[in-house]
Formats: C-alpha cells, sequence, structure tokens
DNA sequence: GCCATAGTTAGCAATATGGCTAAGCATGAT
DNA sequence: ATCATGCTTAGCCATATTGCTAACTATGGC
C-alpha cells in the first residue's frame, strides 16, 4: 500500500538540498518541534516551513499538530524508492562495464595507427 | 583528469528531473552522441546539451569529442557517494527505531506498574 | 569549394526555488 | 482577559531551472 508517492523526482529534488538534508539528520535523532528546526539551520521560520512541507510531500517525513505545537518525524522507509533505483541503474552500469572494457580494448588496438 | 565534486546537492539535484534519469538509463546500455540522447527525449538539441552538462558537472557522464561527434558515456561510481549517504542515513534511522521501540515499551511497562 | 551534419552559443520567456518581512491565528500560561 | 508562544499565510525579491529559437562554428563528404 502505497500511500505516499515514491516519485523519484520529488524524492531527489528533496534531498538535493543540503538544508532539508541536515533537517533529515536531525530528525534522525529523534523528532522535533518546527521551532526546534529552524534553530540550528539560521533560517526563518517561514523558510523552514517551506523545507518541511517540500519533504513532507516527497512522504520523507510525516508531521503532527498538537495543541500549537507541530511535531515532525521521518519515515525511515520513504528513502527505498530512491536507494531501488540507485541498485537497479549499479547492477545494469557494472554489467554493461565489462561489454564497455571490451569495446575500449578494441577502439584501443584500433587507434594505434 | 579534473576529478568531479561528488556534492550530494549536484548529484541529487541531478538525478530529480525525469529527463536526465532518461538520458541515464540509455546510456546505461551503451555510450551515445548527443543527437542520439536528443531523439527519445523530444527535446531539442540545446535544451539537451543543457541537460548533459547537468550530468557531466555532477559527474554522472564523462563526454569527449571525436570530430565532430561528442560521446558520452555513463561514470559508474558516481552513484557512490548517493547510495553511501542513503545507507548511512537508513542505518541510523533505523537505529532510532530501535530505541523508540524500547522507550515505547518502557513507558508500556511503567504505565502497568 | 560547397553543402549537409553535429554541435555550440546567445538570448528569450515562463516557472520554480529559496530566502525574507509583516501580519494573522490558535493555544497555553498568568 | 491578556499576553507570549508557536505556527501559518501572504506576498515580495533575487536567482535558478527548463524549455525554446536563431545564429554560429566546425567537420566530413562530394
Amino acid at each position: 500500500m502505497a500511500k505516499h508517492d515514491p516519485d523519484l523526482s520529488l524524492l531527489f529534488h528533496a534531498l538535493a538540498d543540503p538544508t532539508r538534508r541536515s533537517i533529515l539528520t536531525r530528525l534522525a535523532e529523534t523528532p522535533a518541534r518546527v521551532t526546534d528546526l529552524a534553530g540550528p539551520t539560521g533560517l526563518r521560520l517561514p523558510t523552514v516551513m517551506r523545507h518541511l512541507s517540500v519533504l513532507e510531500e516527497a512522504g520523507l517525513i510525516t508531521t503532527s499538530k498538537d495543541g500549537r505545537i507541530r511535531t515532525c518525524a521521518i519515515v525511515p522507509e520513504a528513502l527505498d524508492p530512491a536507494r531501488t533505483w540507485l541498485d537497479e541503474q549499479r547492477a545494469i552500469w557494472e554489467a554493461r562495464l565489462d561489454r564497455l572494457d571490451a569495446f575500449v580494448m578494441n577502439v584501443m588496438k584500433e587507434g594505434e595507427e
């Protein structure tokens, strides 16, 4: 049951920003409030909110509000589609490398003229 | 031989675009000319050139020009930093999950006393 | 030389991104 | 009730991204 959109573009885009990655590693320690997350970044609240919504839309975090406090937490399995894609690519790329070796050697041999 | 910056932001950003990912999977089959890569995308040459330079700056591909033909090829190990980061995160995230489990169990146990 | 091919460069337009301030709303403490 | 806290919304600005066309360079074939 895929609740979150596993769209790779959303996922990779969310991971492409250092602020967002630092938020994720911070959340890896423990869930945190929005203000707690903003602190280390040195950014203003609305800016952090924006990053959080990007992370949430990518399915990387969930948030819930209790009173006036919104608590954010990671969604560990959200990384899986990215990992899977990378693993698939590596498999394909490496398989091709063997063929490429042969190709390069051939070209180099012909280039000796 | 210019070492490419393994910057995760560049890397993830490059992977965040479907066109670029399709170019990569195309290149996984075999090296190809710029025109060959442009064909399947339905995009114009300059646009594809742009995508290629993003991929090259991220270290994901190398290109070389022979006569008027530029040949592009994947750089398999370029994915490693991304894979490594994902693996690290997963380890940390899962480690925290265990602690969270313990915490929850502890709370539940105390609640029974 | 002439011309088609392959790529490149320059520049335009629309949209997205990432930061901000200012003002608003809801909640908890006094 | 009042006020501080925590978040939210609206809107502004600068820059980046992604597409395009048009014009240019460079190479290879005839």
